[in-house]
DNA sequence: GACTCTGTCGGACAGGTGTCCTAGAAATCT
DNA sequence: AGATTTCTAGGACACCTGTCCGACAGAGTC
C-alpha cells in the first residue's frame, strides 16, 4: 500500500470525523485510530492539523464538483437538475438528522473559531450557489438567478438545522415537497405573488 | 458583591463566549479571565463545565421567554408579533454575520458532540416553535399552525447560516422582506399557490 | 554488496484541559 | 468581640493536545 493510498485514507477518515464530531473536537489520535496508524507518524503526511483540514476541504470540493457535473450530465432540464439538488435532503436524511449539513456546520464552526480556512470552506457553498444560479438562468430567470440560488440554498440549510434539532423526517419531506412546488412557480410566466418565493 | 452576582457574571460571560467561540472551544480559563476570577475558584460555583452549560441554557430560555412575552404584550395583532420575530434577523445582523444564530449553532455543536444537554438546547427552538404556532393559530391557521411555525423557523435558520458564510447584509434584508410577503400570503383567504409558502 | 528514498513506529516535548484540594480572606451572625 | 459561613486564590493532579524527533524497515538503484 503506497503513500498516496495512506494519505487518501487519512483524508477520508478526517473528512468523516470532521463531519460527525466537528473539526475542533476531532483529535489527531482519533484520526490515527481510525486509520490504524501511529499518531506521531502523521507528521510525515501532514505537518499540522490545519493541513488536514485544507486537504479535507479540497476533497469535498472535488467530490461536490463531480456530483454537480453528474447532475448536469443526467438531464438537460434545468428544473430537473435543481430537483436533484433538493433531493439530497431526502437522500442524506439519516446523516443530516444526526450531524446536520456538512457544509453549513463546518462553515459555522470555522466562523466561530475565526479559522484561516473559513473562506475555503465557504467555497463549498459558492460551488452550489454558482451551479444553482446557472440552472436558474437556464430556466429563463437570468435577472435574479443568484437571488433564487441563495434562496434555495437558504432553505436547504434551514431544513438541515431544524431536522438535526428535532430529528423529524416528516418535516424534511414536507419542506422538500414545498421546495418542489416553489420551484415550479419559478418558471417564467408562472403566477408569483412573492418576488422570490 | 455577593455570590449570586458573581455566579450571574460567570453565566453571562459563558453565554457570550459559548456563542462567539462555541462551547467546546471555550475553556474554563477563558471564562475565568472574562470575569477576572481565578480558574480554580470555579469549582465553588460550578462543579463541571456541563453545569455551566446548563446554566447558560437556562439563562437563554428565561431571556427568550421574556422576549416573547414582550412581543406578545406589544400588540394584539398576531401578524405583527410574527414580524417581531422576523425582525430579529435584521436587528442582530452584525452578530449573526459573525457568529450565526445562537440557538442553531449551539444545537448543531451539541448534536455533533452527542452531548447530554442537547435536548435542553432544543427546548430553545421549541420555545420559538410553540410561540409562533400560537400566533399562526390566532391568525386563523389552526390546522397547519405548527407546520407554518417550523417553516418560518427554518427560513430564519437558513438565512443565519448563509449570512454567516457570505457576510452578506443585503441578502438578509432581501430574505427578511420576502418572509414578510410570505407572511401576508398566509392570512386566511389570501391566494396561495403553495400549500406552505 | 552499499546507498538512497519513502514510509512507519514509538515516544518525547511543552503546554493546555477539566477537575479538585487546601489555606485563608471576607462577610455575616450571635 | 468571637464564631461560623461564604467566597476566593493559587496551585496540584492526571490526562490529552498538536507538534516534532530519531531510529528503523523495506524497496529500488548504482
Amino acid at each position: 500500500m503506497g503513500a498516496a493510498s495512506t494519505r487518501q485514507q487519512i483524508v477520508e477518515a478526517a473528512d468523516r470525523l470532521f463531519y460527525e464530531q466537528g473539526f475542533e473536537a476531532t483529535s489527531f489520535a482519533d484520526i490515527a485510530a481510525a486509520v490504524r496508524l501511529s499518531r506521531g507518524n502523521f507528521y510525515y503526511h501532514f505537518k499540522t492539523k490545519d493541513e488536514i483540514l485544507d486537504a479535507v476541504i479540497a476533497l469535498r470540493l472535488a467530490n461536490t464538483g463531480r456530483m454537480l457535473e453528474a447532475w448536469e450530465a443526467g438531464t438537460d432540464d434545468p428544473a430537473q437538475r435543481i430537483r436533484s439538488f433538493i433531493h439530497i435532503l431526502v437522500m442524506n436524511r439519516a446523516k443530516i438528522m444526526q450531524y446536520g449539513c456538512p457544509v453549513g456546520t463546518l462553515c459555522n464552526e470555522l466562523s466561530k473559531l475565526d479559522h484561516v480556512a473559513k473562506e475555503d470552506a465557504v467555497r463549498l457553498f459558492t460551488l452550489f450557489r454558482d451551479w444553482l444560479a446557472r440552472q436558474f438562468a437556464a430556466l429563463g430567470r437570468d435577472a435574479d438567478a443568484d437571488a433564487l440560488a441563495m434562496h434555495l440554498l437558504m432553505r436547504s440549510q434551514g431544513v438541515a438545522t431544524l431536522a438535526t434539532a428535532f430529528r423529524d423526517e416528516a418535516f424534511i419531506r414536507r419542506e422538500v415537497e414545498d421546495m418542489g412546488i416553489w420551484l415550479e412557480a419559478q418558471r417564467p410566466g408562472a403566477s408569483r405573488p412573492n418576488h422570490l418565493s
